[in-house]
DNA sequence: ATTATCTATAGATCTATAGATAATGC
DNA sequence: ATTATCTATAGATCTATAGATAATGC
């Protein structure tokens, strides 16, 4: 039964992957431990070997998935040096991202959840938001002394309420209507900074 | 035991009311029908003649707490008629609502926990939102011939996203200054359609 | 007679722990 | 000998239902 200890680094691994998208898909009350072990390959006794408790899963499991996403912010601007904002909008204000939960933004998905957790969940949506601001900051405009600009921050604000907004509600049209409008805004707003874009999709 | 139709009725209307503020504080999953009826001064038992499911209280839960939120916008708006757009941003864009989640905006409190909803829910949400919508469209702009305009599209986003990611935070300052930063911006660009707004405070 | 609320409970699920098992690591 | 995982379970809690109670409404 026993497995080496490289193979339970794994396992541990995969837990938190694991959870980093189930806890997406139905928020930290929304999923128990049996079912993030079963979706993992393991059986619920094996847990407390390697966490904790559910709220050192939640932890870790929110600081993955933030560590997942902004690489996703790097990857796109890389794809895309000449426009990396435009690429980052591409796929965030996009309608796949509104329909797949699991897989997207934390903050959009685990945003009203994380309010109610303890600083130790909190702390980790600290440090992927404060990596959201560093990466969006040089996009949108000049520094201004501060350690964030205010334009990242309403950048970043204007991104995740549109997605919220498109997720919370049933017409579809209505749903991509906000994307689209904030999508424009943050191109348009970002352009007149004297940076370019290519066309909005 | 059994009480009049109208006592009934007044029950039913406060368990209405306390699982509008007690869903907002714990999520639709982080609290039981025991404590909400109990915080409503019934117990568990008298739930089912009340509500079908809790499901069914949430939808009800959900559309109560927008209509609230909805109806603080057009009571501050009223008392401020010369600058409606700033009234809502003082109190929305405020530390208060930050810290206040039981009696704030059902959409940054519980738009994670919406998305995950069935269309019922959703449909309480979407009213509210359509609302705000409505209500925020003619303070940022001209119609365009759309239901909506873009500009009250991104004129909620960015207040909605402000609000989330001011909670999802530990550091207070960075807490306070995205709330900050957005309000600045919301006025500011409402101003450059030529409203006026009294000094950001 | 009807019914709003109560107490009590069924049956499922939750987090966490205990002890057994079997493979690893020394 | 140690330990990662397993099965099993404790004790609490969850949603929902059943039947008793006592006041309303006819």
């Amino acid at each position: 039964m026993r497995v080496s200890r490289d193979q339970a680094e794994k396992n541990r691994q995969t837990v938190i992957n694991v959870a980093s998208q189930l806890f997406r898909e139905h928020g930290f009350d929304g999923i128990g431990l049996k079912d993030l072990m079963e979706a993992a390959g393991l059986t619920q006794g094996a847990f407390y070997k390697q966490f904790a408790s559910k709220g050192d899963l939640a932890t870790q499991a929110s600081e993955r998935a933030l560590e997942v996403a902004s690489h996703r912010w790097l990857a796109a601007a890389e794809a895309n040096p000449k426009d990396p904002l435009g690429a980052v909008i591409a796929f965030y204000l996009s309608v796949g991202h509104c329909e797949e939960r699991g897989d997207g933004c934390p903050v959009v998905a685990l945003g009203s959840d994380a309010a109610r957790q303890g600083a130790d969940v909190k702390a980790s949506f600290e440090a992927g938001i404060r990596k959201y601001l560093e990466i969006l900051g040089p996009w949108v405009g000049e520094s201004d002394g501060e350690e964030f600009t205010d334009k990242a921050m309403t950048t970043l604000s204007t991104m995740v309420g549109a997605l919220v907004l498109s997720r919370a509600v049933n017409n579809k049209r209505l749903s991509k209507r906000f994307l689209q409008a904030a999508a424009k805004d943050v191109l348009a707003r970002s352009s007149a900074t004297g940076k370019q874009h290519g066309p909005i999709q």
